[in-house]
DNA sequence: TTGTAAATCACCCGAAAGTATGAGGGCTGA
DNA sequence: TCAGCCCTCATACTTTCGGGTGATTTACAA
């Protein structure tokens, strides 16, 4: 069980993630790339368990006779890789995790260069695309029926999706969307 | 150190994380299922890893015999005493817990930093105080009762203030005013 | 395959908003 | 004093808005 043989074996789930999910070959490079930041840690394992069977069979040839300590041998292995094993696991076992939420008070300022209506806002309320569309150009002043015109779609459907923009947004009146919109950070 | 040994030792992971942490006995089945689908790499190292010793044994039997029977023991040590390890570190290690802080934010509407609206644009469009008062009360997304109701004045009255106002400000609806009002600098 | 969500459109009804017109009282500057 | 503006309120009418319900198509995930 040579050196290489080992690292092999320890590189193995990478190359078999690789060739059983990579249907993709063009894409190996990436793959690679993204295997070599996500599997650190086995990266990692694989060069210590290499290097540490290096300096074992160093230390076989230079000091140690075999006949005479086997039993040393066998167990100064054994309390090296019971401690990586400890190593090991205080390192990767993922901790219980308690969650405690604190209220941050936040001040919205709207950024005057280059508007991005809040994502985060966005899928938290669970507002769609054209719903936003809408409530913009709410906000512009326009009426439904000039929406509908604007968008190319009936007034009813622009009747839908305010009618679901407002409850979305805990509103009663379109006014009200707009001033909640724009506190929100879905507005300029 | 036979196959199934090895076998064992390659699933100990699972196994230890299943007895540890699988409390709820009733819940085995799902949790197996659980690990099946998360550790999904973990299983294909175990037996990727299983096949190459076995792969191994069987060259070495068939024809290398004897000489890398030690290479195998201590790999076979190494693997038991690094299973071992992991095992004694989640059976003694005092559960690791991690406070996770996380900010729900709270929106607060900013702090009017003295706004005052725009005499000038006032005069000239000949906008009254009661008018400016009744648009400001708009912009908040009140309803013309809400507006009425506040400032003890009749629903007519409101009304009437409105039209004015659409009037003065050359606009058709409420939401118009508002954003116009916004723009020439009449609201905050 | 089934289910869920988004997007589209329709109809009805009541509430709110907006228009038009008029009227009475108060304040002010010419 | 009186014209002009503001504030108030009213009636009548039209338009827009918003709620409720439901159908259809598409797309995407379980």
């Amino acid at each position: 069980m040579s050196i290489p043989g080992i690292c092999l074996i320890l590189r193995l789930p990478a190359i078999a993630e690789f060739y059983l999910i990579g249907e993709n070959y063009e894409r190996r490079n990436l793959f690679m790339l993204k295997i070599l930041s996500k599997n650190r840690l086995v990266i990692i394992y694989g060069i210590s368990f290499g290097s540490l069977v290096l300096l074992l069979k160093w230390l076989e040839y230079r000091f140690l006779i075999i006949d005479y300590a086997f039993e040393v041998y066998v167990g100064a292995i054994a309390l090296l890789f019971t401690g990586l094993g400890v190593w090991l696991t205080l390192k990767l076992s993922s901790p219980k995790t308690e969650t405690v939420f604190v209220e941050k008070q936040v001040y919205i300022t709207k950024p005057e260069t280059g508007f991005l209506p809040d994502e985060k806002a966005l899928v938290e309320l669970g507002i769609s695309r054209r719903e936003l569309e809408v409530l913009e150009l709410m906000s512009a002043g326009l009426s439904n029926g000039e929406i509908a015109e604007r968008l190319f779609l009936s007034l009813n459907t622009i009747k839908s999706h305010s009618s679901n923009l407002f409850e979305k947004l805990d509103v009663k009146r379109r006014t009200q969307a707009v001033e909640k919109g724009k506190r929100l950070g879905l507005l300029a």
